[in-house]
DNA sequence: ATTATTAAAAGTCAAAGAAAGTCAAAGTCA
DNA sequence: TGACTTTGACTTTCTTTGACTTTTAATAAT
């Protein structure tokens, strides 16, 4: 028997192919339709859907809720998509840096697109010591807004 | 089906631009429209027509009582600096979501820009725990990457 | 003309409801 | 055994609802 997650993987891509590469599912109507637990799409989300597989996913709590599914096509973005991957799940500030140059050198990034890109990654917005979720959000946001003034 | 709030935020949406950027609404005539309790426009209007959105309220009750909402336009120049002051230390996503909004809105950034901010500060790429340093900035700039595909 | 009363608004706040997220324990399988 | 999967209890976020409060215009009474 074909496991679980396989299954929903399955089902997700092909809503995602036949909406033409954006997809809002719910949880719990998707759970309820693989007759799992609402977490088990959450599994399936994390593991499959994953920016390195190529995916961007946002979502909503509350009533109304709904989990947003985007694919990117690969085709069009070989070198992002490369890059993504190689970054891996940790990077320094200098190959961060070197990222960026390279990406505004092949017109993937316009400069003020890279100006944002630095500003995001730089050791002066996440600072030395580790945050509070909000208080590092704020440093990211106001040196990316400063970077563009 | 779509949330009861959207669609009334929509509506009072069309009616400001209708109006030329300023109306006066009767808050139970409204709620009588949409089916609703009269504090739903409320909610609407406390999370919606904000400050931080670009809007203006003014109320005032009794006999003949209206709610009169002003769509607020800032110059430029002093608006990013208005924005930075007003993130201070602290901001959650939602209020950081609404300042993207509306540098967009105002042309200030480009829908390119807004979605790397949007993907630079959401909890998605920031994550429940305090990563290492090095682990969240890869997060934060794959995302970023990944969000402009 | 002034004051008191009434009714017509809008405001507040907290509870209930409706999602999605988190995390760790238990299960499975190579 | 160790990586992957399944499950479920608990948490957080957002929305809807309704009971109660406050303000003010209109009206009635003096």
């Amino acid at each position: 028997m074909p496991k679980l997650c396989e299954i929903i993987e399955q089902f997700i891509k092909g809503m995602i192919k036949e909406a033409d590469g954006i997809i809002e599912i719910q949880r719990n109507e998707l759970a309820n339709k693989f007759n799992c637990v609402p977490s088990q799409i959450n599994y399936v989300i994390d593991t499959r859907f994953t920016v390195e597989r190529g995916y961007y996913v946002e979502s909503r709590r509350g009533g109304g809720g709904h989990i947003r599914i985007k694919e990117v096509h690969m085709r069009t973005s070989n070198y992002l998509m490369h890059l993504i991957t190689s970054v891996g799940d940790s990077i320094s500030q200098q190959v961060a840096e070197a990222f960026i140059v390279n990406l505004n050198d092949y017109d993937i990034i316009s400069i003020r697109e890279a100006l944002l890109l630095r500003a995001a990654i730089s050791d002066k917005t996440i600072g030395p010591s580790l945050h509070e979720k909000d208080h590092l959000r704020a440093s990211i946001i106001k040196n990316m807004l400063i970077s563009i003034v």
